[in-house]
DNA sequence: TGGTTTCGCTACTTGGAGTATCGATACCTA
DNA sequence: TAGGTATCGATACTCCAAGTAGCGAAACCA
């Protein structure tokens, strides 16, 4: 193979492997103390980084967090099933994320934070939210609109319960937040429940 | 007893109406500016009022805003009817209140903070959040749990998209989040409806 | 060994939350 | 009309975190 043809590493000092200590230390930072209190400087003396390094990579502290979180969220889960059962794991799924140390402060903090900046709202939206979503649409078939509602009702359902507790919801709650949204979305059978305009 | 011992005002400089002006100045100034540029010097101006005397009054930033949203959601709407309809206007009720310019930012702001700050997700819980709750659970009859894990869905609900979109929910949104969470909390899912028709 | 790039460090700017102080003001009562 | 009392306005401050600038040092490749 002639070098640098396609991802032959540039020329210079070697971008150490940063990105993994840093998502570790935002999280573990972000459960002992919170969002806001989770300062960057701090960030970067429990990854063992320079606060220059981190402002070099993620613009801001809420992109670093959405990172964050996408790192730790992982692929979107492609399940099979019925649309019952896709919906039931799919909350599932997300609810244990969120329930995860650090991950639902972290996710009601940035959340928090995009609320007054567009710019950060734009990166949540797209690089978190979007992919889950056409994820969900294509495994559900349903409309853009009706998939927007169901990540409206699941993650605002969640994230309320966080920050108005400070706890993840129980399983016995996710339970019924299943059982309440999955008439809406998926009959036992599979079948949709209501015509799809 | 002397003359205007019981309710008679105290001595002094009166404190004379400041509280609708600041109200007033948060709101809008948070509708223009989002919740994080809406800084209490630029709120203080807006309502004509020095900044220390906002602080005199409140004791935080987070606290004002919750006592303007009190302000602004007013008393609890007691509803009668069916169950059904019991469920169905407080979701109208409180949908059309987050959708008033400014309380929607404000509300996903304070919330936001919230997360981060134990004091001011106290007075979150106990002002704002306890007398919803407690007339729901009067009104329908349901145990605290469930009647939490209502407000959280459609409280979540609605801020969440606040918080993605930067617009309040649709009413046709609104209208489908009734749909699904009513079944839940007014059919016959084993619970009995309540007798008070 | 030289070229290239990133890293760590220190120091800085910016901006908002919240505090301290003090004279001015508005009301009540005598 | 004078005095007591408590709040108001204005100014100036502290504190702290986000984000920036600049430079020498380190790490890799050729």
């Amino acid at each position: 193979m002639t070098p640098g043809t396609t991802s032959a590493r540039p020329p210079g000092r070697p971008r150490t492997g940063v990105n993994p200590a840093v998502f570790a230390a935002t999280l573990s930072t972000i459960h002992e103390l919170g969002y806001a209190r989770a300062t960057v400087d701090r960030i970067a003396a429990t990854a063992g980084v320079a606060k220059t390094t981190i402002y070099r990579r993620w613009p801001s502290k809420g992109a670093l967090v959405v990172d964050c979180l996408l790192d730790a969220f992982g692929p979107v889960p492609v399940a099979s099933g019925s649309r019952a059962q896709l919906v039931s794991s799919a909350i599932h799924w997300i609810a244990a994320k969120i329930g995860e140390p650090g991950v639902g402060d972290a996710f009601a903090g940035v959340f928090s934070d995009a609320v007054s900046d567009p710019t950060l709202r734009e990166i949540l939206a797209t690089r978190l939210q979007e992919p889950y979503r056409l994820a969900l649409q294509d495994a559900l078939g349903e409309p853009e609109n009706r998939v927007l509602l169901l990540i409206d009702v699941v993650v605002g359902t969640l994230l309320h319960r966080m920050g108005m507790t400070g706890e993840p919801m129980t399983d016995a709650d996710v339970a019924a937040l299943v059982e309440m949204v999955l008439p809406y979305f998926a009959d036992d059978d599979g079948r949709p429940r209501r015509a799809v305009d």
